[in-house]
Parts: structure tokens; sequence; C-alpha cells
DNA sequence: GAATGAAATGATACCGGTAACAACTGGAGT
DNA sequence: ACTCCAGTTGTTACCGGTATCATTTCATTC
């Protein structure tokens, strides 16, 4: 007969409870508790005691029961448009190391840029029981606004610094830096400044990005011409496209401001095909400071953004709110900098 | 007095329960967990008075709870060696795009190509209790690879088709595919073929690489060389130096295979400041069709592999052994096709 | 009209932990 | 010796659902 004591089978995919531990130890489940996550309430000798079974029978601590039990779950949930962009990297990086560094988990979905999608993914998330959310999209459906609001979750915006604010945001201002890129150029000297970007359905950044360049036309006297701006796609067809559009439609235009990284890399190659001289014949700035826009022949001026910071800054202050509840900080907005890099192409 | 015939103070943050939703539609939890999730099981009429209960307070599932009273879960773990790697993108979004589908929810979590840290996060998502892991590194530490085992939790690896797979693969060959370049290269006439790789400690897929180059270069003849291969970094910088080096070293090279794509794109940028016409003077070759490499002049010889395809595959099988418990698929093997993409600059 | 059984619903225990409080211990203070 | 309190440990209820089995209802069959 074998010498089991356990009173449940060890069928596969069955990890000990700690209740086993505690068995083992011959001390409560609250003891064990206390010993893997208030080791300062317990004594030394049980401390070990309890850690060396732990060991002994690899027990892994369930994650879902404690959530459940202590109302407090580890997760953290963010939504981007799509995973699939370079300059969202930076910023998930600056996330996760600080949330990992808690002891916290990122839960990443995409919304594909439609603020229904998102709305389904916020509910999931708060299905989840996520102690915080992190939106990158400042556009939200009123129903997704109505449940963050209901749930109480702090949430962190990203993308932009929208003027009626969910909660907290951590973002730079698009339309302050599409400003600065636009009288950068002016003082430069360029006269014809073109401006291209992505759509700006359901996208203020877009948006802003489009405000902040005609004031800036507006203080340099310079003059705003329908020719002269485009809205397209995203992709470096997209860039070539739009560089081929312009000179065609607009041939005395002087520069062109691409509100996107991908959509100046396009362009530029465009340019180089076409041979167009950079910046000779046409001057192109970026937005955002991507490794690729050094690295060009000629390299690119553009708008270096706080990418990294922006996660981290998002990861102190949700988990200040969720661990420390730190309730000063609740609708608070982090407005961080942003720096024009002058290169070649301009 | 106020009619608060409710049993809990509704402070916030605080969200309905389903024993709420039941009182209110006067019938048992049981009857509202049917309604929710087999609606068959119950009569039309209850069924529609609680999905209006539901509405009308917002009522949200808990899912931790479900997952632990169910003892099944609805995450899926995802640990990539770095987020911040376009290669990475397309094959998330495919496995983001089925799993949703289905209702679970990615974790997606970074290793920075540290088996260490792998194994960190491995715990971590079984504690979370997910139902699946996908990991894009075929080496573990055997502590890790013991935990899987333990857990019989299913697990598809993805970057590369190990010897001793931990449960299901779903990738393409790395030596198969290098293989495939070099031999292309050998065949277009190339005489000295060098080879740029990432490092490859802690990297079979970079070993495996250099296997299929290797074999290729015996294969049709050629004497490898010290000098023509070489190991370095990441990033542009990295292909920038790695091809001055070649072609200083031995000027007598004639191509150069990159074996990923960022090195190939540093590589090309290098060759154009430095006025070497590619591919007459050098011919350049990389691993994985990024976007990039098709836009730039000249046009990027390279290996399209199957990345979204790969996550859609994984997601499907290992959805398959999670809902319908499709044991015949415990460790099969998945190896997917590449294709050579032969362009300008070879 | 009684037996039969499928459909609908409920009662209860339990998933694996933690909060809150109770109980026990032994040394310090007086 | 007695009180008091801090330090340990245990007991019990509960987090918010679901599995399981029991019960009720009602149409069908003989």
């Amino acid at each position: 007969m074998p010498k089991q004591t356990a009173s449940r089978k060890s069928r596969a995919g069955s990890s000990a409870r700690m209740r086993d531990v505690a068995n083992r130890a011959g001390v409560s489940t609250m003891t064990v508790s206390r010993a893997l996550n208030e080791p300062s309430k317990v004594s030394e000798a049980v401390r070990e005691r309890v850690l060396k079974v732990v060991k002994e029978i690899g027990y892994l601590p369930n994650h879902l029961a404690s959530s459940l039990s202590s109302n407090r779950s580890t997760t953290i949930g963010l939504i981007l448009p799509s995973i699939d962009n370079s300059i969202f990297t930076q910023t998930v990086k600056g996330l996760s190391d600080v949330i990992r560094q808690s002891g916290f988990q990122l839960m990443i979905a995409e919304c594909g840029y439609d603020p229904n999608e998102e709305e389904e993914l916020i509910t999931a998330f708060l299905g989840h029981r996520v102690s915080g959310l992190v939106l990158h999209s400042t556009e939200h459906t009123p129903q997704a606004i109505a449940k963050i609001r209901k749930s109480g979750v702090p949430v962190v915006e990203n993308g932009n610094i929208p003027a009626e604010p969910l909660d907290m945001v951590v973002s730079y201002s698009n339309r302050n830096a599409a400003y600065a890129m636009t009288s950068h150029l002016a003082r430069l000297g360029y006269k014809n400044i073109a401006y291209a970007s992505l759509y700006s359905v359901h996208n203020d950044r877009s948006r802003d990005r489009l405000d902040g360049y005609m004031q800036a036309l507006e203080e340099f006297g310079l003059e705003p011409d329908q020719r002269l701006t485009i809205e397209t796609n995203r992709g470096l067809n997209a860039g070539a496209e739009a560089v081929a559009r312009i000179v065609q439609n607009a041939p005395e235009v002087d520069a062109l401001f691409c509100a996107g990284d991908v959509l100046a890399v396009g362009a530029l190659f465009e340019c180089q095909k076409r041979g167009w001289a950079v910046p000779e014949r046409i001057a192109l700035a970026s937005f955002d400071d991507v490794d690729l826009l050094r690295h060009v022949s000629p390299s690119v001026t553009t708008i270096r953004l706080p990418r990294h910071e922006i996660g981290e800054r998002t990861a102190q202050m949700l988990l200040s709110r969720i661990i420390d509840g730190a309730e000063h900080l609740r609708g608070s907005i982090v407005d961080l900098k942003y720096e024009v890099i002058q290169r070649e192409s301009t």
C-alpha cells in the first residue's frame, strides 16, 4: 500500500496548494501565507521550514486566488493602437521595466486605432480586474469612459495631452511639438512648408499636430495652402506618394514636414529615387526620433520624444496610486519635453 | 431611512457581483451564471430578465473568480526576447488576432535574451495560471523546463526548430533558411561570401544560421574563411561596422549575407556613405523581409519568413489543446516555409 | 391516472488563497 | 506574583464565481 498521505490525486497539471505546504511544514496556511508575503511576521525557524517545503514540492502561489481574496490584483492593462509600430516599443519597455520590478505584470492588447475595439478591450481588462490601465489613445467611447469611471481603476493616457483627461496623463504636447518643428523650418528660411500626416479621423494626435503646424505658419506670416497639406495612410509607400504628390501639385514647395517617422523615411527614399536633392530641392523633417532617421543619408531632422520616459513615469504614477494609494496624483498631467534635432535634411 | 436593500456598501471602485444581479432578477447566482455562459440552459424569459439586469447595473463578470472556481483561465503568456524588435510584431499580431477571437487574453513580457529572466517570467505566468505559453526562445534553463513540465501547461516554441522541443513547435528552420540564401548567392556566382550575424551565445538561432551558411559553402566548394564571418551586436551601427571591417580585412569579398534585417540595413547605409556600389562592389543579402528592405535603393535581397502565419498557427494549436484538449497535438512540429526574395542588391 | 423523463432552477460545497480577530507564549515592568 | 504587551500562530469567514447533485415542473407515454 502506498504511503500516500495527500488528500488529492497528483494528476498531471495540478500544482501543489498552500495547504499542502502547510501540512508538510506542520503549520497553518496563514503561516505559510505570511512566510511568503510578510516574512517579518513569522519566526525565523518556521519561515525556513516553510520555504524549504515550498522548494521541495515546487509550490507556486496561485495569483488568481490571492488577487480574488485580497481584492487586489497585480496586473496592469496596456492598450495600444497597434503593436506593429516601432514608436510604442520604447514606451512599452519603460513601462514593463518599472512594472516588473514591483512584481506586477503587463497585459498588452491592440485596438487597431478603433475606439470600439478599445472599449471591448477595456471591458475585458476590467473583467480581469487589472489594477491599472494605460491607454495610448485619448479618444474613447462614452461607454468606455463610463465603465472606467465606475470601476475606479486608475488610468494613464499616453499619446497626447487631451482637453478632458480621464484621469492621469503622461505625454508630450503633439500640438506644441509640431509647432516647434514648423517654427524651426520657418526660421531656417523655408517659405513653402508642406505638411503630411496620417488621417486625423479618430486621431486627436494628428489633429493637434496639424493645429501646431498651422499656428506656426500664421505666426511666421506664411500663407496656408491647401495643396501643401496632405493626409494619408500609414506606411513607407504613403510617404513616397505624399512627397510625389506635393511636388507635382505645388512645385514651389521647399520643405516637407512629415508628422510620422515612417512617412518621412518613405518620402526620403522617394526623393532619392527621383534624384531630388535633400535638402537642396526639398528639405525633409520628421516627427519622432527613431534610430533609422539618424543613419540614412542625409540624416533627417526630427523631434526627439521622451518615449521611454513616458513609459517609466506612467508606470511610476500608476504604481503610486495602486500601491501607496497616492490619491493626490489623481488627474495630474505630466507634460514632458521634446527636442528638435537639427540634421542634414534641413 | 434609505431603502437600501443591498448587503454591501457601494463604495467607489467596487463593481456589482453576480449575487446582486441574482437578487435583482429574483433568481439564484447559478442561473445568472448559466444565463451568461450557457444561455441554452436557461429559459428565454429568465435569460432576458437576467441580461436586462446585467445591463442596468453594469455587471462585469469577475474573470479571476471564474478562473479560480472553474480551474480554467483565459490568458495565454507570451515571452519575447525584446518587444523592441520589429520582427516580432507580425507574430504578435497573428497570435493576438486569433486568441482574442476566442475570448482569450495575451500577457506579454520580455526577457531580454536572458534565459534566467525567461525562467522568472515563466514562473510569474504559471503563478497567474495561464492556460498556455508561447516562447520565442528555444533555449531554457533546466529549472524553467522542469516547472513547465510540472505545470502541464501546453507550450509552443516559435523562434527555431530545436533539437529537443519542450512541446509544440511552430517555426521555420533557421539552418535551412540560411543555407538557402547562401546557396542562392553561390548560384549567382559570388565566390567570397561573407557572413555577419548576432552573437551566438545563448542563441541557437544564430548558431543554426551559421551552420546553414557553412554547409552551403562546403557544398558549393567554397573555402570557409575566418575573416569572412563576423559576430556582432544588434543595431544599425553594428551592421555598418561589420561591412567596414570585412571589406578592410578581406578586400576580395564580393557578397555579404547579414543574418538580420537591421544589420543588413546598417550595412547598406554604410556602403552608400562610402560610395561602395551595391551589388557591383559588394552584394548584400538579408534575413527576414521587413518593409524597409523593399523600399531602400537598391532594394535588398532577403528571405521572407512566415512571421504572421507563425503567430496564427501557434494560437490555433494552443487553443486546440486548451479548449478541445487536442492531445494528439502534443509535441507536434510545424515547419513553415520561407522564401528567398531576389532583389537589386545581389 | 400514474410513470417517465427532459428542462429549468436551486442548494451546497468548494476553488486557493487572505483579512480579521482570537489565542497562546514568554519576558518586562511594578 | 500579577499585569501587560509584543510577537507568533491559528480559526473562521469570505473573495466571486462554478461543479455537482437535488429538486421542481410539466409535457409525454402507456
